[in-house]
RNA sequence: GGCGGCGUAGCCAAGUGGUAAGGCAGAGGUCUGCAAAACCUUUAUUCAUCGGUUCGAUUCCGAUCGCCGCCUCCA
């Protein structure tokens, strides 16, 4: 029996263990003063980390670039600037497409909560071979087949509870932008021509690679078959085309690079570079953007300027069913709208994608979102009885305390690279804290008031809680609860559960509590 | 094949070298005429498996098994 045995019994166990193995608890007693002395140095050095300085409380973020937590710091303290990879418009977006666009209005949000002006940049790609595909198919001018997509994805984005960019730029409307990019890479030596197609040479751009730690060697030009055939004519497999020779029947545009299209990669770097300047601070999207789209970004970008193009790229993982990525491809996707029919509301959705942290994927079930639905209707009813109380003047220390504390737990955890899990483990023990305090009757008038502005805070994060509205009911239902109440007054429960029946048929759910009758929407 | 990640209760899921957050579901209870809501108690002697390092590992290291992603359009 060795010592680490003897040891781990006496963690795990308490008397049981010793007893059991017939030794004297006293035999262990030295273990004992030895791991409450270490526990008590380690406290003391926690505490003593807490408070220093650098230690001060900052939004720090995983970035993809340099593979580690750092601490997120403008290169302009007035005003952070971040670009996201909008949508691509030929379809309906899936949820899948949501969990980033939501992560990346939980960043947006939070880093205005940090006292930051922001300005945030997202794209929208409207010309790309899938959307032309589209857009042929249904005999649709272009613009006509992206504007319908468009205006569906932001009903969505809306109703989903995201705040809109300070910006949201269409690809087609900087083609100019895009020219003039191409032709500033052009001077630099990066592109080449070939059958009226301008590409992109890898070969003269050392840092390719560096975001996503692909290695290319034993990468050989020809001989693979994933190389499309309409690329046949590139010089290294790994470079991509900036500007697309027109094909009869597509749209194009007629610029100095001859008539053609924009490849996709070159849209984000001449719209984001135009709207945040040659280097801004942070670049987010979805992890399978990383390559082959934000590396070559970052090629066309910094080929041009020399300068670093993004300080912090920040990915969002995948939204998963069933273990496998949600994907159009794979055809194992809901949109918001499906699971709008299937009588689930948006902010439940959104609880749920926002529910686990952006850098692990999140495996969708339609249990969990039942979940959520559930956690969203018992915060706004918080919310609302919160509202509703009617407390004496004055203030109370547990209460103050009760905030201050939740209030710190929730910016610990979300200045841990946006820990969401955490924050609303936060929300929810400050939930159920209050809860108590109300049923005690501690709460004061101006503990009231702190309480809906600290809950008002996580929602200027979060955006679940809800409106906590006062409602007027139609007068026959009105009369229908009175007729009830006096029912009940008469011990007529017959009846009076006979109404409490009818109301739940029509959507109003009852609570008789101490102060009355309490009514709410199912 | 190359690179990266994951495996924690029925489900979703956080987390840390010092003894397993939170939510949903389940069970019991308080309250209630009964409910509802809220609250309380309870639900992982254990964090895929096996080794190693350590006074101590779910946390670090190694191996094994399983799963996923990127490497081609993709959030």
């Amino acid at each position: 029996m060795d010592a680490t045995l003897l040891a781990r019994r006496k963690t795990t166990g308490h008397k049981e263990n010793s007893e059991r193995r017939g030794g004297s608890p006293l035999f262990f007693a030295p273990f004992g003063i030895f791991q409450t002395f270490r526990r008590f140095l380690n406290f003391l050095y926690r505490r003593f980390k807490r408070a220093t300085p650098d230690n001060y409380p900052m939004l720090k973020l995983y970035n993809t670039l340099t593979s580690r937590v750092e601490e997120f710091q403008p290169l302009n303290p007035q005003e952070a600037r971040m670009y996201v990879c909008g949508p691509t418009v030929y379809d309906y977006a899936h949820i899948g497409n949501f969990r980033t666009f939501l992560f990346a209005d939980l960043l947006r949000r939070y880093i205005k909560y940090k006292g930051y002006r922001l300005r945030h940049v997202m794209n929208i790609t409207d010309v790309d071979d899938k959307i032309i595909a589209r857009a042929v198919e249904s005999q649709k001018p272009l613009r006509e087949f992206t504007d319908q997509y468009i205006q569906f994805f932001f009903e969505d984005f809306d109703a989903l509870g995201a705040e809109r960019p300070e910006e949201i730029l269409r690809a087609t409307d900087h083609i100019p932008e895009m020219v003039e990019l191409i032709k500033r890479l052009g001077a630099a030596g990066h592109t080449y021509q070939s059958e009226g197609s301008t590409y992109f040479r890898i070969a003269g751009f050392e840092k390719y690679g560096r975001l996503s730690k692909m290695d290319f060697e034993g990468v050989v030009a020809g001989g693979s078959d994933r190389v499309d055939a309409d690329e046949y004519d590139k010089e290294d497999v790994r470079d991509f085309v900036l500007w697309k020779a027109a094909k009869p029947g597509e749209p194009s545009w007629d610029t100095e690079l001859g008539n053609g299209r924009p490849g996709w990669h070159i849209e984000c770097s001449a719209m984001s570079m135009k709207s945040l300047g040659e280097t801004f601070d942070i670049h987010s999207g979805g992890v399978d953007l990383i390559f082959p789209h934000h590396e070559n970004e970052i090629a066309q970008s910094e080929g041009a300027t020399g300068k670093p193009f993004v300080r912090y790229w920040v990915h969002a993982e995948f939204l998963m069913v069933e273990g496998q990525k949600m994907s159009k491809k794979l055809g194992n996707f809901f949109t918001y709208r499906d699971l709008v029919a299937k009588g689930h509301t948006p902010r439940a959705i959104r609880y749920l994608l926002l529910s686990a942290p952006h850098h692990k994927q999140l495996n969708f079930t339609l249990e969990g979102l039942r979940g959520a639905e559930k956690v969203v209707e018992r915060l706004n009813d918080f919310k609302k009885r919160l509202t509703e109380l009617k407390p004496e003047a004055g203030s109370s220390p547990a209460i103050a305390e009760l905030i201050e504390g939740s209030r710190r737990r929730f910016e610990e955890a979300l200045d841990d690279d946006l820990n969401t899990a955490e924050a609303l483990a936060a929300i929810h023990d400050f939930a159920r804290e209050t809860n108590v305090a109300m049923k005690g009757k501690s709460i004061k008038a101006d503990d009231q008031k702190a309480l809906l502005a600290l809950i008002d805070r996580f929602d200027s994060v979060f955006n679940i809680f809800g409106e906590a509205k006062q409602e007027l009911l139609d007068s026959d239902i009105q009369a229908l609860i009175d007729e009830r109440q006096a029912a009940r007054a008469a011990k007529n429960f017959a009846r009076s559960d006979e109404i409490r029946n009818q109301l739940t048929a029509m959507g109003i759910i009852l609570e008789d509590t101490k102060d009355g009758i309490r009514w709410r929407r199912k």
